[in-house]
DNA sequence: GTCTATATTTTGATAGAC
DNA sequence: GTCTATCAAAATATAGAC
């Protein structure tokens, strides 16, 4: 049985997806929770606190899942891999809570906005990282390794425009689908070519 | 000199862009255009009016404009990178309005929610007959044609999220790194076989 | 076409009883 | 921990003068 504060973030998390923080209210949310608006700030101190908080999970247990993912692997080509499969499945299995994540940090707090943007950066960094050794290592094909991070992680994210948890495809399915494209993408010459004849 | 219509949505299009459309006020958007709010609605019916139509006008841009790419081009192969390119140009140099056509549907009322939904559709439908075509032609290999054309679309429109026009780096440069790359994609066999063997 | 003034509704948040 | 009652502010939109 959860307790009143889970169940304020999941149906909060269920309406800012839905119908956006801002057009989300407090009486909203305690309606669907079944008590008075009031009993909500017993839980949280605030409307923003509540998005803050989905957002500061969100992003930790993104790292962590990705982190975990790749304990132990050396080769690069496997830890490219792995990133890209945690990434998109992590994605597609937290739709909700990644979607708020990626599209109402305008929500928050200049000082909770900063917080989220390091967290979001640090997650960037270690797909560059890899990125950055596999060019070192002449695996992947030299290019401005931003511009292919930025690509990686938004490619990844189309899954979660399309795809159904009820669907018949399955998760780990659709993983490998952008796993393979990312690492034929960097393996090639063409696009790395173009990026970085043009970058400079 | 413009018109005060005009100065109303270009000022709203900039708000809308930075700040959201729903914690974006009537009053804001009458102040930064130097009239009283009241003013705004001899211009505009309502605040929902002025964010469909900023959608409406970028749809129709936005298809007019890949319409106007690929006029007299018959190679399928070259259809598609005109495609791709045309779609990066436009919101390379249109961000502030693609951002709020992809990200502020929420805030239309169902009517027009449909009519801008159709208007996607139809977008999408082009890049999907070409993608059909290649597959039928031999020339890109056989995958679902949907998962491909959300994945090109989201992938192009990684460039919107760190592309400065102010910045060094020219719009055609960007675009032509996506078209290598999804030229690339679409005439490899890996993703496409992977796709087409779970899709099922 | 723009103004002042205002109607109406709703919001996030607080006080204090139980 | 949840309630009732309420505050103060802000929102969209309208009426009518000029």
């Amino acid at each position: 049985m959860p307790s009143m504060k889970a169940t304020i973030t999941d149906v909060a998390v269920d309406l800012f997806h839905r119908k956006g923080y801002f057009a989300t209210s407090i009486s909203e949310i305690a309606h669907q929770c079944g008590i008075q608006k009031a009993s909500i700030y017993y839980h949280y101190p605030s409307k923003e606190n509540i998005l803050f908080h989905i957002q500061q999970v969100t992003m930790e247990e993104l790292t962590a899942y990705l982190r975990a993912n790749l304990e132990g692997l050396v080769d690069i080509g496997d830890r490219m891999g792995a990133a890209v499969r945690s990434h998109v499945r992590f994605h597609l299995n937290k739709q909700k809570e990644t979607f708020i994540a990626n599209s109402e940090l305008r929500g928050l707090t200049p000082e909770h906005y900063q917080e989220i943007v390091q967290k979001r950066d640090e997650y960037e960094q270690i797909f560059q990282a890899i990125i950055r050794e596999g060019i070192e290592e002449g695996v992947f094909s030299a290019a401005d390794v931003k511009i292919l991070s930025y690509a990686i992680l938004t490619l990844c994210n189309a899954g979660a425009i399309w795809f159904k948890p009820r669907g018949r495809m399955p998760v780990d399915a659709i993983a490998d689908i952008y796993k393979n494209f990312v690492l034929r993408g960097l393996r090639a010459g063409d696009l790395a070519a173009v990026a970085v004849a043009t970058a400079g």
